[in-house]
This record gives C-alpha cells, structure tokens and sequence, in this order.
DNA sequence: CGAGTCTTTGATGCATATCAAGCTTAGTGG
DNA sequence: CCACTAAGCTTGATATGCATCAAAGACTCG
C-alpha cells in the first residue's frame, strides 16, 4: 500500500491552474510560480491513508489525478465521508484535516508535494502575483463554503435531493478543473464511497441514483456522468432562500 | 425588531475572555487588549436578523449574551442552523456566514462591536501579545472542528447520539466561557431550534430529549440542563476513531 | 383570564435501513 | 481462453427510525 516515487513535475499541474483561473484571470507568470512551488510526485493506490505523509507528519499536498476524501471513522465501523478532494484541489492537513479526519485516496491517485506553494500563498507576496493570491483566496473559499452546503444537505434535504445537490456541485468543480464539460464528467468512485459521504445506505444509494436515472435526470454508466439539461436536475435540488 | 443602542462597553467581554484563557493562560495585558477591541453595545430581540449590521454590510461581533445561530433557508420553509454562536463567541461574517447563512438570534441578545479586534487579530502583533494571538487562533479552530463535527454528527449519528453529542459540546463551551460548571448549564432556546440544528423534527426532538431524561442521561427542565455523569452520556455519543 | 407559544402525547405513514441473494464485470491463474 | 473469484451493482422483502398530522396540556405574558 506504500507511495510509489515518481520525479517529473510535469504538467500535473493543470487542474490546479485551470480551477485558479476559473475565478480570476491568470498570466503565465502566475501559472509558473504555481509550478515553482510544487515538488515530488507520488502515486497511491485506493484507500491509500498516508496522503501527505504518515499520519503525525503531514504536509499539504496538490492532488493531481484521481479522488480522495478527507473521512471520519466510528468506533463502530460507520464512516462518514466529509469532503471529497477531486484532481486540482489542494489538501492542506492544517485546513482540510482538523478533528482527527484521515485523509484517503479513493481511486489510485498522483500527489504533488506542495509545501512550498502553501506556504508562499500565505506570505506577503509582490504586487504582480496579487491576482493568483485572489484566486487562491477565492479558491479555499470555495472549499469552505462546500462544507457549510455538506451540512445542509445532510441536515434538510432529503437522498434525491442530496445526490442531485452533489452531482451538479462535482460536474462545477470538474468544469472548473477543466475535466469536465457539456459531454459529461468522470465519476470514479463507488456507490459506497458516496453512500458515506451523503449519509446514506449502499442500498438506498444506488436506488436513488437508479431513479434520477429511470427519469433521465442523468445519465450514469460506466464511472461516467452525463447531465443532460441541468437545468432539470438543478430544479430537484433545494437552493438557498435568497431572503 | 429593530437594535436597541446601549454604549457602556464594560465587563461585556468576560466569556470571550475566560474562553481564550481556557486555550492560553493569558495576562491582564491581554485581556485589555482585547477589551479595547471592542466598540458599541447592541441589544437585540430573538429573531432578529441584524446582527453586526444589515444584511450586504455586516460587521464582526461579539456575542455578549444570549444565543445566536448562522441559519441556512431553503426556498420551501426548511430551515438548517449551521452552527450555533453562545457568549463569548465571535460572529465574524467573512468566516462564519459564508454562502448566504444569515445570523439570527435565537434570544434576546447583546452584541458589541468587534470589527477592531478581529481586524488586529490578522495583523501583525507586537511580541508580547503572542499568548493572545495562539489562544485566538485556537478558539478559531475550535469553531472550525464544531462544523465538521456537525457533518459527521448529521451524517452518520441517530436522533439519539446527536443529541447527546450537542449536549456535551455545549456544556464544554459554556464551561470555558464560565458559563457553566458542575451544576448545569442554560439552554435558553426552545426545541423547534434545537431540531433545526440537529436536522430533526420538532416531535422527534421531543421524544428525543424525553429519553435522555428517562434514562437519567440529562436533567431538563426550564432552561437549564445538568448532566449528572457525563461519562454514561459520553458513552452514548460516539467517537471518532482515533486510528 | 384569554391568547399565543411551547411542550407533550397518540396515531399513522413514509423514507430509509437492513437483510439476503442474485447478477454483472473485471481480474487472476490454470 | 476458460473457470474461478471478488468487488461492485441491483433487486426484493422486511423492519425501523423519524416525519407528519392532529390535538391536548403547560407556561407566559399582557
């Protein structure tokens, strides 16, 4: 289960470009000092808990392909997946991992050391990078803001709601990533994997998705996702009172 | 509906005070600082809405006394409290209503200006203030911990364990505040709230609480809970894994 | 003392869990 | 290339936790 070494940091940096880009324009220069601050790649196999490092050790780290999810564990073998990490997001043990949560790869999965990068985002920087500085800022915003919606989803709405919340919430953030788009987006994970992040049975799980299904909501086979009028989908999901 | 003004900014500030020194042990100096932080005194009545300033221009407070909560609505009446704010507590808009939540009073309440301190809190502090600084920030962590906390509880608790879980974390908070110890804490708010947090309904909440009383897990009546052994409720919440 | 708000109780229904088993698919080794 | 296996998906039957509906007590306040 160990992390295999790999040295070339190439151009796993996309998705973490293209997702920064997606909220405030960037230049060259900005997407090159992104890849300055990035370091060793790795690959993990599924379920692979030593993201970032041991446990006690952890550093931040770009997830550059593959899903992983930051998970609580019960003592009595319920797990609750908290947030999921999709390629191009940053998992920051200090941010992402508070309250004992063990961070974990559900798909194989390639990690860039991005210790370095973390900390220049958090450093005064010159007056040319403050655009990547917004985007960053906009960034973890978003990610914060995805935990607040985590909550509402689990507290108010009801499995078919959930799932039509979460599918249009990861079609966004993959369109942001730049892996997604009118065609559809990848879904690599289990129907146990989102069982335990929308708090539901296995079972339940897959017959929820079976009837956004059978009412051509979406179009799910083969780990891939297909919504084909999101308009459709986004009215079965409960928004906010803008009140 | 509207805030009550009140400019005596005198002892307001001693659960934000005990709070923080329940984190660091601070000094005189640092609890002067702090006080000096803050600004004008508000009264508001339950329900109120205004909270650190109309909606679009909200400022930092903190949270004198009485009860507040970051609330979520859905466009059909359905309500989330996201997170609930006690004395002692700073609402800060730009961390805490993230996503359109509105802060509400759930009591009657005083708030008092703390646009000042949070704005030093994020400067660069003399040397001296260091203490202050560390137990600021992990009373900020503190907040964050309690939101994914609340996932987890929503996630993957029963009626029965999220209301025993809630209840201690809001003995422990009020106990750090001073607003608490081993003969009870308050609970000034009614049930309706409690399921709007908890994501039940108000029956359920009832029937909920009515257990834990019959099984002598709690000591409920006119606003006041006691906890008479809180390991045999804190058997009943579960845990994380520590693996 | 009357009117609202909150709590409590009972009856009933539904959403979701649990249990059990069959099916499908992708590997794996012979 | 074909069993064989294991993981994941699907389906049916049944159980249960929680919601909903309705109404009756308890409090609180003017």
């Amino acid at each position: 289960m160990g992390p295999a070494l790999n040295s070339q940091t190439e151009a796993w940096a996309a998705p973490l470009e293209r997702q920064l880009a997606s909220h405030v324009a960037l230049r060259e220069e900005h997407r090159a000092f992104v890849r300055e601050g990035l370091g060793e790649v790795q690959t993990h196999e599924p379920e692979d808990v030593t993201l970032g490092g041991a446990r006690g050790a952890r550093q931040p780290v770009l997830l550059a392909a593959g899903w992983a999810a930051a998970v609580a564990h019960l003592q009595d073998g319920r797990k609750q997946i908290v947030s999921l990490f999709l390629p191009g997001d940053i998992i920051d043990p200090a941010l992402d991992l508070r309250t004992g949560l063990t961070p974990q790869s559900l798909t194989s999965v390639r990690t860039v050391e991005a210790r370095r990068l973390v900390a220049a985002m958090s450093e005064d920087l010159p007056g040319a990078l403050q655009p990547l500085l917004a985007a960053w800022t906009l960034s973890r915003a978003a990610a914060e803001s995805r935990l607040v919606r985590q909550v509402i989803r689990l507290g108010r709405l009801s499995a078919y709601e959930r799932t039509a919340d979460l599918l249009l919430d990861l079609q966004e953030r993959q369109e942001r990533a730049g892996l997604a788009d009118g065609r559809g987006m990848r879904m690599p994970v289990t129907q146990e994997m989102l069982a335990d992040h929308l708090g539901l049975s296995v079972v339940h799980m897959n017959r929820t998705l079976q009837q956004l299904r059978r009412e051509r909501l979406i179009d799910y086979r083969g780990g891939r996702v297909l919504i084909p009028e999101p308009a459709r989908l986004d009215a079965v999901r409960r928004r906010l009172d803008e009140k």
